[in-house]
DNA sequence: CAGCGGATAATTTGATCATATTCTGGTGAA
DNA sequence: TTCACCAGAATATGATCAAATTATCCGCTG
């Protein structure tokens, strides 16, 4: 039994042994994140299972992180869903991202290298490729996955969670909001804020996306306040 | 009428409608916020187990929301423990709660009804007398209430969860440093907050409780240094 | 006679446990 | 030191029990 190779043979598929309830986190963790499951949206547990093709048991160690993070809510009878915001609620997450993104963009901005600001650059690209083509799933994920580098980029690693946390919570409103306001007129201090940084000016840097920030959180919470008062 | 006893053991037990995954998170949460879970502490799924008397499964639940709160660390090998707070850590909770305890203390304050005013000069009493009385886990629990309290009186329900969950993150350091230096000057602004409370004056009372928070964690960031150094 | 309300039955969902399987880390021998 | 084996822990499945929601039915009233 030649065991002795088994190290070296896992080379072609860099990780194929996350654990299933892992696998199940993300791809549910991504359905919240960019609205697939869209607000008020009941699930349960065994649908879920069915869905994703899993055991009961993953999916609902799954669920438990989602509902410990808040993208998820447990609604009283037996069902999860993903939260409705209310107008306040999108008042809580302005006032707690205008302060936590510009102060990661500032750190931000201190340790970014070359490498890092071309990557960031990239993401942008392709960000506004993604908007010109009215790819709304696209932009998404890709102005996600631009702010979630800044904050990896910022080295503080609770502050970091915190700020990642809080998308998951807006996450749906935001597809919500975009679905119906198209993809044209949103907000992208992006370039602003990249020649900032590639300036050094942490300050310019934490401005800029502060803007960006604000303006597109003031957007889905005009679009939300109506929501409220239709039931 | 059929009134049929169908449980003879529900007359004992208050609440035996939550499930055991919830007990077993309230024990665990309550473990590792007052310190009785040290820092580095490894902990198995079946160790718990066996140790709390319950099946793995509600142990694995908990665990998983616990570690998605911050309160617990996968690491990395077949082992969860409590998180050992790096010197930056520290600065970076120091960072978000000298922002996040005086906006939901000024909110706490606009809001606070005359008992609930009368609840945490009560708590405030009871937290007294713990420290008089060297009685550290019970200082521990009280302060976490009454901080705890501040932020249910805001009624902003995410930031209160922000808030709660970093009590999560840094009460087993809070423990540990607590255990050295005693119960004796441990920061209490605790009176002033409360006078700006009975006042009205909302501004005054977030800057007490904005002293108190300051004063603590740079306690626990002083006492923190010297471990990372002692590797 | 038709419509409605309450109670009961049935189906669905959730929670827990016991068990099988897989994987990791340590240990002992070559 | 290195490799193979072993012990133990974690993951995942399926079955079982409990609870709740939904559906059905019966009797009652207008």
């Amino acid at each position: 039994m030649p065991k002795a190779a088994q190290k070296f043979s896992t080379n072609t598929i860099p990780e194929p042994r996350l654990p299933a309830h892992e696998l199940i986190y993300r791809q549910l963790r991504a359905l919240v994140l960019f609205g697939d499951l869209a607000p008020g949206q009941a699930v349960t547990i065994q649908g879920l299972s069915e869905r994703l093709g899993a055991g009961m048991t993953p999916v609902r160690e799954a669920i438990r992180r989602l509902i410990a993070e808040g993208a998820l809510e447990f609604q009283g009878n037996r069902r999860v869903s993903v939260p409705l915001l209310s107008a306040d609620n999108i008042s809580e997450l302005i006032y707690a991202r205008q302060w936590l993104d510009p102060y990661l963009t500032t750190r931000a901005t201190e340790r970014a290298t070359g490498d890092d600001l071309a990557d960031l650059t990239a993401l942008d690209t392709e960000l506004d490729r993604a908007i010109s083509h009215g790819d709304l799933r696209g932009y998404l994920e890709l102005n996600y996955r631009f702010h979630k580098r800044l904050y990896d980029l910022a080295e503080a690693s609770i502050l970091a969670d915190v700020a990642d946390g809080l998308w998951l919570r807006f996450g749906p409103s935001l597809r919500v909001v975009c679905g119906r306001m198209g993809t044209q007129n949103l907000p992208d201090k992006h370039k602003d804020m990249l020649a900032a940084m590639r300036a050094g000016d942490a300050e310019a840097a934490a401005r800029a996306i502060r803007e960006d920030v604000v303006q597109g959180m003031e957007q889905v919470r005009q679009s939300i306040a109506p929501q409220a008062h239709a039931h």
